[in-house]
Parts: C-alpha cells; sequence; structure tokens
DNA sequence: TTGACATCGTACCGAACGGTACGGTACCCA
DNA sequence: TGGGTACCGTACCGTTCGGTACGATGTCAA
C-alpha cells in the first residue's frame, strides 16, 4: 500500500487528538481493505457485500464497527488522515537561506506528492462526490483532518522563515495561500479529473517545477526583495 | 451511442448565437432539468425515472435520445460546455495600462465567478466523481471544452498584454498558470468538498482578492519589474 | 381520412444493493 | 467443563434503479 508520508500536525491538539485509536486492527485491516476497493473502482466499487467479502469478515461485524455505509466511508476518511503525519525536518535552528530554501522545496514536493497519490485522490474524489449529498460532512473531516496538518507544516515552516529573516510577510494563512497556489495551481483539480499532469508525474519534473514555484514565491516575499 | 465524447473539438468556434450544437431543442430541455437535478441533489439524484418525471418525458425517449445513463451525463456536459462560449474581450489595442490590468482583474473576478457557481461545481463534482470509473471521459469532456475556453481568453488577454508593453513573461502557458494558480488557489477544491470560502462568496469579497492577486501577478510578470 | 412518426405515461422485469437474521466456530475466563 | 463473547459465512428481505415493452395521444403529410 502507497502511504502517505505525511505531514506532521506538530501542534494542534486542540481539535480532539483522536487518533487511529478508535480503530482496532481488525477495522483497520477492513478500512485499508475498503481503501484498496475506493482506489481502484470508486465510490460504487465500495459495497458492504463486496467489503465484506475483500476483507474476509462479515457484513455483520461492518454494521456493528461502523454503523452503516457511510459510517464506513466516514471511518475510512478518518483512519486515513490520521496515518497522515510525518516527520517534519529537522529543528532548523541556525539553518542558512540555501538550507532554509531547500526546506520550502522539500515541503512544495512533498506537498505534490501527497496530492497525486492514488489514495489522496481517490479519498478527495469520494469526499468530493459525497459533498452534494445533504449533511454528509466527509468533506469537512477530510479538510480538518487532512489540510490541517499540511497547513500547519507549511505555517510553522514560514514563521520561522520570517523570523530568520528568509522571508516578509504578514499575514501567515495568506503567505501560505500564495503559496500553495504557486505550487499546486490546479493540478489538484486535474489529476482528480483524471488528467494527466506533466508536472506531477515524475520526480524530476515535479521537483523542477516546485524550484520554479518557490523562486516565484521568494519574488514576493523574499526578504531581499524591494518593497 | 457514440456520438457525444466527440472531443475533436478543433477550435474553430465561429459561434453567434449561442446554439445547443447537437440537441434538439426538447433535448436540451431534458438537459436543463438534468442539470438542476443534479445542482440540487447530486449524480444519486439523476435517476432515469427521476429525470423523466422531471422533464415530463419518458424513459423510452430518453434512452432513444442519449443511449444509457451515462450518455445522459455526457451529453449534460456536453450541453453546458457548449453554453460556455465566453465573449472575448476585444483585442483593444491602444489601452494604457490600468485598462488593462482592469481587465486582467474582470477576468479574475469571472473565473471566480464562474468556478464558484453552483452548476459548475456540479459538473465538476460529477466528472469528479466519474474519474475513477474506467473509460469515462467526463473529466477529459470538461477539462477540454471548458477550460478551454477560459485559457484561450487568459491567454489572448495575456499576449495582448505582453505585445502592449505592461507585461513581461516567456511561456504564455506557464503564465497563465501562474496567473490561475495566483487567483483560484485551492479555492476550487474546497468548494467542491462544499466548504465556505470567504473569498468566493461576496462580489465585493472576490474583488478585493483579485486585485491583490493580480497585483502580486504584476510583481512576477510586470514589465515594469526588475528582472 | 388515413397512415407514418414521434413522443408520452405507465407498467413491468431482473439485478444489485443496504440492511438484518441465523447458524457455526474459535477463543477466553470461571 | 461450560457459558459467554466475538466473529465469520451465508441466506434472506425489501427497495431502488436501469432498462424494455406497450398502449395512448398528438402531429403532419398525402
Amino acid at each position: 500500500m502507497d502511504r502517505y508520508h505525511a505531514m506532521d500536525d506538530a501542534d494542534a491538539p486542540e481539535e480532539g487528538a483522536g487518533f487511529d485509536d478508535d480503530f482496532t486492527p481488525r477495522q483497520a485491516e477492513v478500512l485499508e481493505a475498503a481503501l484498496g476497493l475506493l482506489v481502484e473502482g470508486g465510490e460504487r466499487a465500495i459495497t458492504t457485500a463486496g467489503l465484506a467479502r475483500a476483507a474476509n469478515c462479515s457484513k455483520e461485524s461492518l454494521y456493528k464497527w461502523f454503523g452503516d455505509r457511510d459510517g464506513v466511508l466516514a471511518a475510512m476518511i478518518a483512519h486515513q488522515a490520521s496515518k497522515v503525519r510525518v516527520a517534519v525536518g529537522g529543528p532548523a535552528a541556525g539553518r542558512d537561506a540555501g538550507d532554509f530554501r531547500a526546506d520550502l522545496r522539500s515541503f512544495g514536493v512533498d506537498l505534490l506528492t501527497v496530492l497525486s497519490g492514488p489514495a489522496s485522490l481517490a479519498l478527495n474524489r469520494l469526499a468530493i462526490g459525497q459533498a452534494s449529498r445533504e449533511g454528509s460532512l466527509l468533506g469537512d473531516l477530510l479538510v480538518a483532518r487532512g489540510r490541517r496538518a499540511v497547513s500547519a507544516r507549511a505555517k510553522a515552516l514560514l514563521e520561522a522563515g520570517r523570523r530568520a529573516g528568509h522571508l516578509r510577510f504578514e499575514d501567515t494563512q495568506d503567505a501560505f495561500e500564495t503559496l500553495y497556489g504557486l505550487i499546486v495551481r490546479d493540478m489538484h483539480v486535474r489529476l482528480m479529473l483524471g488528467e494527466d499532469v506533466p508536472a506531477a508525474n515524475s520526480e524530476r519534473a515535479m521537483a523542477a517545477h516546485v524550484t520554479a514555484a518557490i523562486d516565484q514565491f521568494y519574488r514576493l516575499h523574499g526578504a531581499d526583495q524591494p518593497l
């Protein structure tokens, strides 16, 4: 299974630190099987009978553990999001300008790697497909659990850069969103639409694009730029 | 039936009035009703019986016109995309810098207005949801028909700006994607996830954000910027 | 008038799916 | 040893939905 290398939500213990403690190992196995079905065949591929067969469990257990089919979908997102954490780069104290820029590039490549991964794409497609249905909080759940982590790591990085005198900006959130836009552009949507996006295919192409995007970001927020 | 996924857009849109190339007025009516169902209830709301009832037509006619249910979905996208013929603003040679910047802002506001519209969101959700299914070209169709128009208008605008000496860039496509990223950021995905995006809510907030984004774009590609 | 044609409304069918119930089995603890 | 618990596999049920068939209605042209 390709699992994301993830981004650690360094400090956000606020919103209930509910991690995968919520699921027993057996349940986590079932959710992994469900993810496999989702990645391969989309939401319609997750039927209660099909999941039970794929995971070698009984339908009765599915309903006992997750309530109903929607509960399975929500649990999938919660479970996957709980795995999204990664060791943030080193403490990064006293790093020079080149090191910091490399940190930013590393973040960008990680970001694109995650977004273009099949599991991430499948889960985002799932949440988007459910967004139209009333009262489905899958989208909120995905945003809260997954995106929050990325945002936290990025903002910590940006503020570290500002403290170290590498960057200059007023609003951290706004700077992050600018960085996100420069890196991701509309790649995410195109990937979700099933399009082939060259800049997200190879590691090399991704690195090249991210380097250019970081250069652009420095032209907007580098400390050495004229006001 | 195979008459919908004609992706052969030869980019020869000699358009006059809005026309629904491939569909009779009655069929267009039905597709409008289908769009209504889609916007309100998502893909699951489009059932053959439900659509027949909503459009006051018979199921038999649906199958005769569109082949099967997937044909209806494809026809919806083709039909909607055919209405997206954007009136590209006149070349407007001889405009000064302020006018051109206003043109860019106008493009940005139009872009966000379209992307945040309920019909656009519903169709994009539909295409993304179908992207996982094998052999569905809805995504390609949406990209080819809808995005092409936006891209064409933007690139024409950018090149006009370069000719007039307002902008400086090498690759038009790359400049457009940068502009797109600065304006849209990840708003599109968040909107599709059902999140509330303040910057896309009111006309005023949209205009404010677009103005800032255009300013950023000028810092990257304005002709008066230092190299 | 008559007949060809297109469309509507309804009825029908088979398959798939969500959800429930039941018997069988392994494990744990007294 | 025996009872309790958790789980599996399968069978079952009611509903929904895609797709088809058929009779009824309206229109147009000869």
